[in-house]
RNA sequence: GCGGAUGUGGUGGAAUUGGUAGACACGCUGGUUUUAGGUACCAGUGUCGUAAGACGUGAGAGUUCGAGUCUCUCCAUCCGCACCA
């Protein structure tokens, strides 16, 4: 074995192997258990961030582990390959974005195979390949003829100067990116698939999810946001020529009835816009709104504006008249469109209210204690009802149950079950996606694509001029015709979420050409053991997902309910960053690698400067690694200067892998030097002769020790790489194993034995992490297999036997001694020794004993005062 | 604004079930060795204090024999908010 650790030469040759090998091929093996781990697969962005690399190494830290563990692991890779970015390079390079993205595809499966991460690439799949949005135009074709598939109108941002669509993404400030045009809210006619016909079961199925993180759960029931409550109408006094003659509103807090002083409409409303046709202010408010951002963050933290509508609306229980506002945090997407404002106990109607000086009503008692100025602030707690009538001193409960009852016995509502999950809008006005499987006929009606003239084809040799997609710029693309009638395509695309919420069905088959999904493979692999991806897809992403499984279930494709059964949400990358101000007061972000630092005597950081000119730069603190911020560690650059191992180690042990990691060189190279200094303890081991077999029966305490050691270490890996999923403790462990067997000189027999047991279970323990390493060093130990195909340690009860238990004793909860006890002792007699030691004496000595509290195994406290 | 998280030495983090706060690593200080250096190795390193000891987990309160861990209030930072993926 060479002395030297030369990770290039290792890692060529570990990869050369895996590769000959074919060592992460799988197939369906019912003899074995199956694990599929699946990483979230990238978008194809040009090269990989270190974002990437961290989610890719857990996931393949997880495979490896699992592997080791006899099962038969899948571990797939594939291309995010739809989306914006695709056109945005395009129009930049002035060239189409299929090449883009195939060069892209290919430049990033070179870095994967380089990191030696074990996929199984005979499943590779790319989501703008066409035999893949074949089968999903095909899904969507049949969720269409269950109903489940529906077209309304939908607000989009809208550029009136590009005369385009834009997404979030593309208004900055409330202006076009492009031309810095004012966005316009517009709406379009727009393809929705019913993601609350399942609202229930995405709610319940959650506590089936007993492996989840409970935040993501919680995010996930928040966001779908279940409410009971009460619709309930109220009649408009004052009809206005073809406006409605009454309005719909939804409430959770019926209780608060009574205390309705007005209600609110958005702008987009019938009755606001037929109110507007003689009343020039509302006009004008109406059209103002049309400039309002239409994401939900915007429309919470706007200033609550509205214009009195003229319009009367009958109290349903009072009788009495109330002012219809138009407002501009009623939304005509959300619900009915309209709300009844209840400002004493509401802080958002209670804002407005203020503002447009419109009564406030108490309705709800103060409870005890509680201080209530509704001049002031709204009384939002639920409580007894007073200036209520007939309800007045009914609880929240009762007051509900009473209100809604005699709602219902006038006609004037119901009780109904409310979602705050809407449905999936999968339109898109973009070209690189899917073509929707929908065509027009010349009578207008809407009909599916046949299966036998799918995929729809998205043509790749395209011209982008910024602005229109091709699709949509050449008519010709949309000419067709339906069983002989002359018929126009679809020209929207999906939404990239519809790719992504299958794909970790379709690794199981993705040859299949006759089917989405072959049912056999699906069944055997799915659900996926392990999913791994970051937390910002907590909702969304993977809310979809659980989605499309159902509906895939409810097509008779997989007989499972949920798709992920254990999930890790890894965190962010974070990195240095640093800024210079130019003349103008604008910053300039200089990349990490391009200053030169100045520690004080502690290693705090006390000047930057430019590595080129001497220049001094700020330090703005650690952000996500981002172009914006010109703090990116490009993953390539560290697998040239220390090899793939040392990034993999360092990525696991810098922070558990739910929480931000910080990124720093220094703690790199710390990670570098453990791989060097285990490296040299196999040479040194294997330089110095053979080993006899080792004999429990023979050892030395120090030899005991050092065997407990090991076995301790194999325990507590096991379960951090199995359970907890920790591996920065993991390595922790076998660091601290190392350091024993650096310290354990012993060259007898049984010594060599001992240690030769310690170096192995440490190769094997480490092989998930540094596979290319480890690879390497089994090969030295003598063993003709390859470490890829050995079986994980297992740890043996015998050898952790301790004779002796180290207790705490602790005064008043302070720790004064520590003795060691033989293991097996009574309380009593626990209590005693510590009593009698000298330290706790002094610290006893003139106050009385009031309570000794024995923990067995672990510490004695005496309450003394 | 709403929902979810995070906060521990100079730094990243550990403490898994309410039971020894700071494992492991980086950095720093001092030393040894070598081939010029990088490297390698040894010792020290929460704060205050000569020591005994006291203090110490974002801030403040509470429960408990005992709180980093549980409860409440507050502060700061991060993620998501439906057309970025």
């Amino acid at each position: 074995m060479e002395e030297q650790y030369h990770p290039h030469q290792i890692e060529t040759d570990a990869q050369k192997y895996w590769e000959e090998n074919d060592s992460f091929a799988v197939t369906e093996d019912e003899g074995k258990e199956k694990y599929y781990c699946l990483s979230m697969f990238p978008y194809p962005s040009g090269r990989l961030h270190m974002g990437h690399v961290r989610n890719y190494t857990i996931g393949d830290v997880v495979s490896r582990y699992q592997r080791m563990q006899g099962k038969n692991v899948m571990q797939p890779m594939g291309w995010d390959a739809f989306g914006l970015p695709a056109e945005n390079a395009a129009i930049k390079n002035k060239t189409a974005p299929a090449p883009w993205t195939y060069e892209n595809i290919d430049y990033m499966k070179g870095q994967l195979k380089r990191l030696g991460f074990g996929y199984d690439w005979n499943r590779e799949l790319a989501t703008c390949k066409p035999d893949y949005y074949k089968w999903e135009q095909w899904f969507f074709t049949q969720l269409y003829e269950k109903g489940l598939v529906y077209k309304k109108m939908s607000s989009v941002n809208w550029c009136p100067n590009d005369a385009t669509v834009l997404a979030n993404e593309q208004v900055e400030n409330g202006r076009c990116w492009r031309c810095d045009t004012m966005v316009e809210r517009k709406e379009l006619p727009q393809w929705f698939v019913k993601i609350t016909a399942y609202a229930d079961e995405l709610l319940a199925d959650l506590d089936q999810l007993d492996e989840w993180p409970e935040q993501v759960k919680a995010m996930q029931r928040n966001w779908i946001g279940r409410s009971e409550g009460v619709q309930l109408t109220f009649k408009i006094a004052n009809t206005i020529e073809g406006s409605p003659k009454e309005l719909q509103v939804y409430t959770t807090r019926p209780d608060t009835l009574m205390g309705v002083t007005y209600v609110g409409v958005a702008a987009e409303h019938p009755l606001a816009k037929a109110a507007a046709v003689n009343n020039p202010k509302l006009a004008t408010f109406i059209e103002e709104c049309k400039s309002n951002g239409v994401t939900e963050a915007e429309m919470a933290t706007m200033e609550k504006v509205g214009v009195d509508t003229g319009i009367r609306a009958i109290h349903p229980l009072t009788g009495k008249e109330v002012p219809v506002w138009a407002a501009n945090f009623v939304l005509m997407d959300y619900g009915t469109g309209a709300v009844m404002a209840v400002p004493g106990h509401d802080e958002r109607d209670h804002e407005f209210a203020t503002r447009f000086e419109l009564p406030i009503q108490q309705v709800i008692e103060a409870a005890e204690g509680d201080e209530i100025d509704l001049t002031k602030a709204a009384y939002t707690e639920k409580g007894t009802l007073v200036n209520s009538g007939e309800f007045d001193g009914l609880g929240f409960k009762d007051a509900f149950n009473a209100i809604s009852d005699k709602l219902i016995a006038e006609g004037k509502g119901e009780k109904q079950v409310n979602y705050r999950l809407r449905d999936w809008g999968v339109s898109r006005q973009r070209y690189w996606g899917s073509p929707i499987p929908m065509r027009y006929l010349e009578d207008g009606t809407e009909v599916t694509v046949p299966l036998e003239d799918l995929p729809v084809l998205l043509p790749e040799d395209v011209e982008m001029d910024g602005v229109q997609s091709p699709i949509k710029a050449d008519p010709e693309w949309a000419k067709t015709t339906h069983n002989g009638q002359p018929a126009t395509r679809e020209t929207d695309t999906f939404d990239t979420f519809m790719e992504s919420s299958w794909y970790y069905a379709r690794y199981c088959s993705p040859q299949s050409d006759d089917k989405m999904l072959d049912p056999k493979a699906a069944n055997y692999w799915l659900p996926v053991d392990q999913y791994i991806g970051g937390i910002e897809h907590a909702v969304m992403h993977l809310l979809y997902s659980r989605f499309f499984h159902k509906l895939l279930r409810d097509a008779g494709l997989v007989d499972s309910d949920e798709p992920f059964k254990k999930l890790l949400c890894q965190g962010m990358v974070l990195a240095d960053t640093f800024y210079m101000t130019d003349e103008k007061g604008l910053k300039h972000w200089i990349a990490p690698k391009d200053v030169d630092f100045e520690l004080d005597d502690k290693g705090r950081l006390i000047k930057g400067s430019l590595k080129t000119t001497g220049e001094a730069v700020e330090h703005a603190g650690m952000s996500k690694m981002s172009k914006s911020k010109n703090n990116g560690v490009d993953p390539q650059d560290l697998i040239n200067k220390y090899g793939a191992d040392t990034i993999r180690l360092y990525t696991m042990f810098a922070a558990p892998p739910e929480q931000t990691l910080e990124w720093s060189e220094n703690a790199v190279e710390g990670a570098h030097r453990f791989l060097r200094r285990f490296w040299k303890q196999v040479a040194e081991f294997t330089a110095t002769g053979d080993t006899v077999a080792l004999d429990t029966n023979v050892l030395s305490k120090e030899q005991k020790d050092m065997r407990r050691k090991t076995h301790e270490t194999i325990k507590k890996v096991s379960d951090d790489c199995e359970r907890r999923l920790t591996f920065n403790t993991a390595i922790a462990a076998i660091m601290e194993l190392s350091n024993a067997m650096a310290k354990f000189k012993d060259s007898s027999d049984q010594g060599r034995a001992v240690m030769l047991e310690a170096i192995e279970a440490t190769t094997l323990m480490l092989a998930p992490i540094a596979p290319h390493t480890m690879h390497s060093i089994w090969n030295s130990l003598g063993h003709t297999d390859a470490v890829v195909t050995a079986e994980w340690p297992v740890f043996d009860e015998i050898a952790m036997k301790k004779d002796a238990i180290t207790m705490v004793i602790q005064v008043n909860g302070k720790v004064r001694a520590k003795l060691d006890v033989a293991a097996g002792l009574s309380k009593d007699d626990i209590e005693a020794m510590a009593r009698a030691h000298e330290n706790v004496v002094k610290f006893t000595e003139g106050k009385t004993i009031r309570k000794v509290i024995v923990v067995p195994g672990k510490l004695v406290n005496i309450v003394a005062n």
